[in-house]
DNA sequence: AAGTTCGACAACCGCGAGTCC
DNA sequence: AGGACTCGCGGTTGTCGAACT
């Protein structure tokens, strides 16, 4: 006997999600939590797979992510820890807030590979060091960097647990709470519009979370996942529903300061998708160490790639 | 202007790990 | 102990607009 499909297949819906399905969704997870998701086709009315909601919610709705528009610090911490870490993705996502491994490994596909391959070639005209001599880690280097990285991992997990928040860094203004995080992505194509309703769904929903001051008792699902405490308000359902995308700053930037400061609530939302290191990382401690090994390797060639002013390799 | 190719991103698929009974 | 089930991860594909011919 076969693997059963997670769902049954007949009937359920594939492609794009619409706004309805969207507000649906968001509705179902403010009532019930994040979670049991085969529950939630059933209980929706959605005609997705459970595993569709599931991959809708973590990388597009869930509040606290932020899309597109990577940082050159972000985009440099990406390249270092693919180099660690290799295609591990969501390893490689929980050392960057806000970020899902779905849009990193397309931020990957799509671009750093692509500047990293031609830098390679660049590098290999001149000599054999540089970036393909970063790639040849030894074996001890390697050993020493994943005993490192057990460690701070193990640091954060102890952090987060000794903390009363999950996450105690102050915001540094009030964009998280606010919601205005910069249009990133799709600004070009038709579906753009409809990426601002998706924004606006989960900027809602942070707006929510740092609003509501009471909170019912949790249950199980929602003790796991902080965003089954906040109802789905009819005012927040039409505004979801009126959204205009005019409203937000689409030229606005975020730093890399910034990017590290989000909100305790967001911080909540982060961990249920990025558990293994149990809350965030302690990001410039990484950052400094993983600068430092570059250095002491003598092959912070990457740490130099030059770029403009759009992040773009000269 | 129409057709083709390319680029970017959203979404799907299959598999493995963990959990529950 | 082991089968059923759920969830998460990584690779891959599909879609659509932009750029090019």
């Amino acid at each position: 006997m076969g693997r059963p499909p997670c769902c049954d297949k007949t009937g359920m819906k594939k492609g794009p999600w619409t706004p309805e399905e969207d507000i649906a969704l968001v509705a179902y997870i403010q009532q019930y939590g994040a979670g049991n998701w085969r529950a939630v086709p059933a209980n929706t009315g959605l005609s997705r797979c459970s595993k569709s909601c599931r991959l809708r919610w973590t990388n597009y709705l869930r509040p606290g992510i932020k899309r597109g528009n990577f940082a050159e610090n972000e985009e440099k911490m990406i390249i270092h820890l693919q180099a660690l870490l290799g295609n591990r993705w969501a390893a490689i996502a929980s050392y960057l807030p806000q970020r899902t491994d779905n849009d990193i490994k397309n931020y990957w596909n799509t671009h750093l590979r692509k500047k990293l391959k031609k830098l390679q070639t660049g590098l290999d005209g001149n000599m054999n060091d540089g970036l393909s001599g970063f790639q040849q880690i030894s074996k001890g280097q390697w050993e020493k960097r994943l005993q490192t990285d057990i460690h701070m991992a193990r640091q954060a997990l102890c952090d987060a647990l000794s903390l009363e928040k999950p996450n105690n860094i102050p915001l540094s203004d009030s964009k998280a709470s606010t919601g205005v995080y910069p249009n990133t992505t799709r600004s070009t194509q038709s579906s753009s519009t409809y990426a601002w309703s998706t924004e606006n769904v989960s900027r809602l929903l942070e707006g929510w979370m740092k609003t509501d001051p009471k909170r019912p008792p949790q249950t199980n699902s929602q003790a796991k996942n902080p965003c089954a405490t906040k109802m789905l308000s009819p005012e927040a359902l039409e505004s979801l529903l009126t959204f205009d995308s005019s409203t937000s700053d689409t030229s606005q930037s975020v730093s890399f300061e910034e990017t590290m400061n989000y909100g305790s609530d967001a911080a909540l939302f982060h961990a249920e998708s990025k558990p293994s290191l149990g809350g965030p990382v302690p990001l410039m401690m990484l950052e400094r160490w993983l600068f430092d090994e570059a250095v002491a390797q003598g092959q912070d060639e990457l740490m130099d790639i030059p770029l403009d002013e759009n992040n773009e390799l000269v």
